[in-house]
DNA sequence: CTGAAAGCGCTAACAG
DNA sequence: CTGTTAGCGCTTTCAG
């Protein structure tokens, strides 16, 4: 009847009384229902629902130590795969009753130790996070003096769990796809390495291959960010006679930037120039030329670090898992044809 | 020196014990350094940093009342407008110190009050949302019964503060557009009118439109949900004397999988038949061909919608403020061609 | 400018 | 099955 309308949030010691029970009965009530006689509870949820009431996670929190909220802290939600990683780790999290709280950091090492400590000042139960390098990273150590739980997403590490696909396999894969198109020599393009071991270990892998299998060294251009070309630096890489066949980019919003940038260029993508990417997003499949790139499911990801760092808070047991990438053949890197001069 | 590594995590009581000042002072030296002397927040400060204290939000929030955290509420990440969207509120949200609780829907109106009142729950200072249907939602009712601030994004409502842009005049262009191709019978193609306000009222600008321009009644194809296709559906509606020459998707996710459909069911896009999406999301235009579409600044909407909700926190003042639109036009809808056989 | 005291809402021992 | 008691970490009067 007398429903509360905004204002005056009813507590639980209030319900208690009402109810005519203790306090700790109501908070029985809510959290083990089990514990309590039927009659006492319906005449409790009773009182409790007509006034609306709802236990307040900050008083629980504070007393009983767990706040039951990850952190999730991601490069940019621009690249769908770290959209696509949000959605699988708070589905994951939501499963177990976990909510999520999240920041991007726009590959920014200072935004990145920023975040982290503002996420833990919540006393998150654990964070999931995606860093620049974890071999130099002071957030981990923050994180492991802090003593909070933590999965590292797309990083690779031997040193800290985490959930990531085998970046120098994948690229191992690409070089020999390209190979096999009949491309010797291959460039790799990517932003500064420094925002991204990810980027590293592909270009990596990428090199290892291509000696293998004999092509010529894979030479790697900068671009001023992970997601954006610089004409300049593409037209110089272009000009000249030993210029790649193939660009293997480091992942597909640069590597459709790449796309766009040889078009204004006046290349053609695959005729006069090959074009790979790494992620698999699902755009890819629609722009034209649909793009050659490594599938690294992000959704798969996030759920996986998600479930490892719930492993860790709620029975202690810290492990890392991989996830598989596939090779997606798309129609922007073709077999190589050599020019008219060149033919026989 | 004996900075205490995992484990036992100081509180500002012991902060206030080793630097012989009442706990009082502690917080003061925190929350308004300038209440405090100098040198006894300089004494303060070198003890907390010893023993990386940071204060407690939990302990803080509980007494205080606030947060300091904004929940945000949307359908899918999948769809890069609202990855935008997140973008845009966050980065507003931390300029003021907020950190950023997410959830998403999937549509779902039943997924929507759960995840609201588990965010709720969480004692939030307010709340972002993009909900089915502004008119009938539950959601809204908890929100205003326990006096939690919300600010609609994407919604358009007279009732209820939104930032959002006008969809019933972004239809109204885009038909406009369509009919200055030569275009005469348009049919509109969405998911489930319940699950989108966005998409029924760009349904009725549509409508309205065509009819001041003495177009064909504009029809209306409903797909399974708001992202994917039904080929049979799509196969029956160009069955036909009657059949379109332009589609208008109610999202570019939409429009995107459409072309995708109708290239399966062997029709070319824009040759045979034009397509038009809705939100301007940036792969559009990379895609082949290029998205014709209203770009509907995701960044924007969250950015203004966050702004509103903390001038409603900070200064109880709550109104709404609409976001522009822009036509882009892309390849994917052209000039009308009149079949050979019907041309003079 | 600083301290003492009270308590935000809840839960965890421990008794009964 | 239920109650009592104490206190999580912090801020906020109100005095001094």
């Amino acid at each position: 009847m007398d429903n509360k309308r905004r204002g005056a949030p009813v507590s639980l010691i209030e319900i208690a009384r009402e109810a005519a029970v203790s306090p700790a009965t109501v908070s029985r009530a809510f959290n083990r229902p089990a514990l309590v006689q039927a009659k006492t509870l319906e005449r409790i949820m009773a009182v409790a629902e007509q006034h609306g009431f709802r236990p307040n996670r900050l008083g629980s929190s504070l007393r009983s130590g767990s706040t039951r909220t990850l952190g999730l802290v991601l490069p940019t939600l621009s690249n769908p795969v770290f959209a696509d990683c949000f959605e699988g780790a708070e589905m994951r999290a939501r499963e177990s009753g976990y909510s999520v709280m999240m920041t991007v950091t726009h590959y920014d090492p200072a935004l990145e130790a920023a975040a982290v400590h503002r996420l833990i000042d919540h006393q998150l139960d654990g964070v999931i996070l995606t860093v620049a390098n974890p071999r130099q990273s002071a957030v981990l150590k923050a994180l492991k003096t802090r003593g909070v739980s933590y999965v590292l997403a797309y990083n690779e590490s031997s040193t800290h769990p985490c959930s990531a696909v085998d970046n120098h396999a994948a690229a191992c894969d690409m070089v020999e796809h390209l190979a096999q198109l009949g491309h010797r020599r291959i460039a790799f393009i990517s932003g500064p390495l420094s925002m991204s071991d990810r980027a590293a270990t592909r270009l990596t892998g990428s090199r290892s291959r291509a000696r293998s299998l004999g092509l010529s060294l894979i030479r790697h251009y900068i671009m001023p960010s992970h997601t954006q070309t610089d004409n300049g630096i593409l037209a110089q890489m272009l000009d000249g006679a030993a210029r790649p066949s193939a660009l293997f980019c480091s992942n597909d919003l640069l590597a459709t930037a790449v796309i766009v940038s040889l078009r204004e260029l006046g290349y053609s993508v695959p005729d006069d120039i090959s074009v790979a990417g790494f992620d698999g997003i699902r755009y890819g499949t629609v722009m034209s030329p649909s793009l050659t790139t490594i599938e690294a499911a992000g959704y798969e990801i996030g759920k996986t670090a998600c479930h490892l760092l719930l492993e860790q808070i709620e029975h202690q047991q810290s492990r890392s898992q991989q996830v598989p990438h596939t090779l997606i053949t798309g129609a922007s890197a073709a077999r190589l044809n050599l020019p008219l001069t060149h033919r026989p």
